[in-house]
RNA sequence: GGAGACGUGGCCGAGUGGUCGAAGGCGCUCCCCUGCUAAGGGAGUAGGCCCGGAAGGGUCUCGAGGGUUCGAAUCCCUUCGUCUCCGCCA
């Protein structure tokens, strides 16, 4: 959510922003509703104010028996009313057609953020250890030998439909192993809040974290209401909603780990097979809560948890900018991580690390009082994956595959293990 | 699912139709006193929106939305949420 009045101070550079992104100019048409806004307001305002006026002096004159200012009054302020309420509902309009206008405006990128139109254009800014030269062709994950046991697409297409998966055994261990000890290195090294939310929620928290209006149709909702969170970002942001927050309450950090529900909307025909696209997946998600001044060194603090999980799995990735073209609705900044898949010879998005600034905030109304007192500000939101647990299993899968169909798994995981270290060819932990 | 209670400012908590945006307390800020520690005294302290260069003024907000009334934190309706008891249940 933008604020219109910074639009009004400066339209030019709003519009300069927005075409950095691709978007249409916009300011004019968002300041010719704001003035006719302030001018309803202004006008039902004063009536308002005779009226209280009337109202005031009816306590008055009755207190003092004056039967005649009284009844005077009464029927002056009687007449103001049905004018003063259609000039009410008036503004309320148009201060609602604002506000819903605003509202589906993306936010505006940083400066140091790459102008580009699509992913082509991100900008790599890390690239982290080397793919390891096989000498036999790499399988993707689904391919494996010692996988194919463990992951079957075929019965989860005969309950659910495409998009599905059931994991199995050992490979359905080694899954959960991944998110234990991404939570785990999160609690216990960077310092984050383990937070167990609701994946359910309201048209509220999704409308606050920037899912609504514009993009329902990526959700599935419930009979009743209810959205499927499509990432826990929704929950985790969402709980600042509405607070004031003492200063030294700042920074929050949270990691939750969840399932995250995404129709894949407009996705037909991309990644089909293998479980890279689901409509259900795991992920492990990191949210901060700062101080304006601390988001952008919040951004690279967030993103160092993601990368260092991917380094101890040992898991080559490159971490780029996403550029103006390719960022996310709510973003000013967006860093995604992508790991080395040797099944697709190819780098493939596993984290995403982005700084809304107050863009939630303001939707959410999630505000900190400044240190030494003075009027609430809106705090800064910023949200990454650490990690994508599915992506990241099969990371760690195609990275670790064997000539022979097994699999060498990470050192970090044998504790999840049982002390295993490898996933055989027949499918069981050795 | 049934019955009931409740929802007030950063927090706690008064207030049941008329100068109430709201007593009091806590917290916080500033000042005074106090040679540490502890304690005490005084002042200030809700937010949004609109007008204004500012000072200041106006308006709205007592979970939310409607309604009654000249006037609502106070009455009515709807809705969301919380709590208690019963039932059911992982």
């Amino acid at each position: 959510m933008h604020d219109i009045r910074w639009i009004r101070d400066n339209p030019d550079a709003f519009d300069a922003a927005l075409a950095r992104r691709g978007d249409a100019p916009m300011s004019s048409d968002l300041l010719s509703v704001d003035e006719a806004r302030r001018a309803k307001i202004l006008e039902a305002e004063t009536a308002q104010a005779d009226q209280n006026k009337a109202a005031k002096a009816i306590g008055a004159a009755k207190a003092q028996g004056d039967t005649d200012a009284f009844d005077r009054l009464r029927a002056e302020v009687a007449d103001k009313k049905a004018q003063v309420a259609l000039m009410q509902t008036e503004a309320k309009d148009l201060d609602a057609k604002l506000t819903d206008m605003l509202a589906r405006i993306p936010n505006l990128p940083a400066d140091d953020v790459p102008d580009g139109a699509d992913e082509e254009d991100n900008v790599e800014v890390t690239r982290w250890g080397t793919p390891a030269t096989l000498d036999f062709d790499a399988k993707e994950h689904f391919d494996i030998p010692g996988v194919i046991p463990g992951m079957d697409f075929q019965t989860a297409a005969k309950i659910s439909g495409s998009r599905f998966v059931i994991l199995r055994g050992a490979v359905a261990r080694i899954h959960r192993a991944l998110a234990q000890f991404m939570i785990d290195t999160h609690v216990d090294e960077n310092g984050l809040t383990e937070t167990q939310t609701p994946v359910l929620v309201r048209d509220e928290a999704m409308y606050g974290t920037d899912k609504l209006p514009k993009f329902g149709e990526d959700s599935y909702q419930t009979t009743n209401g209810w959205w499927l969170v499509p990432t826990s970002e929704v929950p985790l942001t969402y709980s600042v909603a509405g607070d004031v927050l003492e200063p030294t309450a700042l920074p929050i950090r949270m990691t939750a780990h969840t399932l995250c529900f995404r129709s894949e909307a407009g996705s037909a025909g991309k990644d089909t097979s293998g479980m890279l696209r689901q409509h259900q997946f795991e992920k492990v998600e990191m949210v901060s809560v700062t101080h304006p001044d601390d988001s952008d060194n919040e951004q690279k603090r967030m993103l160092r948890c993601a990368e260092d999980l991917l380094e101890r799995l040992g898991i080559p990735y490159r971490t780029v900018v996403l550029c103006t073209g390719d960022m996310g609705f709510g973003a000013r900044r967006t860093f995604d991580i992508e790991a080395w898949l040797p099944g697709q010879n190819a780098y493939r998005e596993i984290s995403s690390v982005s700084t809304t600034g107050d863009f939630q905030a303001r939707r959410m109304n999630a505000r900190f009082r400044p240190e030494g007192g003075g009027k609430p500000e809106f705090v800064h939101t910023l949200n990454g994956s650490g990690l994508a647990v599915g992506r990241c299993l099969i990371a760690v899968l195609e990275n670790g595959q064997n000539a022979d169909g097994s699999v060498t798994l990470p050192e970090v995981l044998a504790p999840y293990l049982g002390g295993k270290t490898t996933l055989g060819a027949d499918g069981t932990l050795i």
